[in-house]
DNA sequence: GAATATCCTACCGGATAAGTTGGTTTTTGT
DNA sequence: ACAAAAACCAACTTATCCGGTAGGATATTC
């Protein structure tokens, strides 16, 4: 179990496209500017998330990411295994040594944890809506944000 | 929030002190050749517990350290801030980006949760206190593992 | 005073996080 | 047809920091 800036990054990436899921694929030149981070370090993520199914990248003009399927199938846990990718999960599970044996059970239980929330149930909540539809009003009602209709 | 190998190292000691509690102090010496830790490192590592008054140091022969206070007064979350200590939370909290708002409140939860765990209900049940039995049994009844009475 | 331990400071090496550069390919709009 | 917008891709650089080392000083017990 890890948890770093590189996992905060996925994260906070993978709700944004939760969020937009509805307005199309979101570019990850907009991530980038609006979270600064940089764009070619937000493409090695996507790299990684694409190769676990958790996004769907869409080339060309008008393109960029959606969700590989739906929020509520998306784990965090799934996101910070995905870019983490070291697990090596115990290896000292025998050993015998008692402190090891309860550092293992507890990662599991917090993994077990971190499966359990999952994308939909941390965006599908009246007080993000809210800010969403606000945001929403402020870029024009009915046109998708991204949609370059200058 | 960050959670590395330091973070286990620094919680799976903790649990060492716990389980030996009765005993008296613990030395570094002891945890560093029970599992592999490097003898400084350690004591880096518990000079930060100790700031925190997680720990308390006892010193010359037959010292070591115990626990700062009941192990039910100490949670997962106390051992991880006190090693990690760039907790640097947020900082982006009121810039509005919807994805990053949900990353905080994300965290605060998953701090919650950590809070909530403490070293006692990881330590004090059932088939814990059996492996300790079996290892007192081995070193034999009445007399702590870690007095070096040769 | 020898041994055992905490305590303290400075430094080192390697892994990896984070970013950069410089492309190519695919798609859309004009 | 062409330009722009995007994903894709790979190699490289930089900075951080984890984990460890070295060498002590101080306190306590036997």
């Amino acid at each position: 179990m890890r948890l770093s800036t590189k996992g905060r990054y996925a994260v906070t990436a993978m709700f944004d496209l939760a969020l937009h899921e509805q307005d199309g694929p979101v570019p990850l030149t907009e991530i980038s500017t609006c979270q600064t981070i940089s764009l070619s370090y937000l493409e090695q993520l996507f790299a990684k998330l694409r190769k676990k199914n958790l996004v769907v990248g869409v080339r060309g003009v008008g393109g960029g990411y959606r969700l590989g399927r739906p929020a509520r199938e998306i784990s965090i846990a799934d996101i910070l295994r995905a870019v983490d990718e070291k697990v090596d999960v115990s290896r000292a599970a025998e050993d015998g040594d008692p402190a090891q044996a309860l550092w293992i059970e507890f990662s599991e239980k917090l993994y077990a944890y971190l499966d359990q929330r999952t994308l939909a149930d941390c965006v599908d909540r009246p007080y993000v809506q809210r800010i969403i539809a606000r945001q929403d009003d402020q870029h024009g009602r009915g046109i998708p944000v991204r949609q370059n209709a200058a």
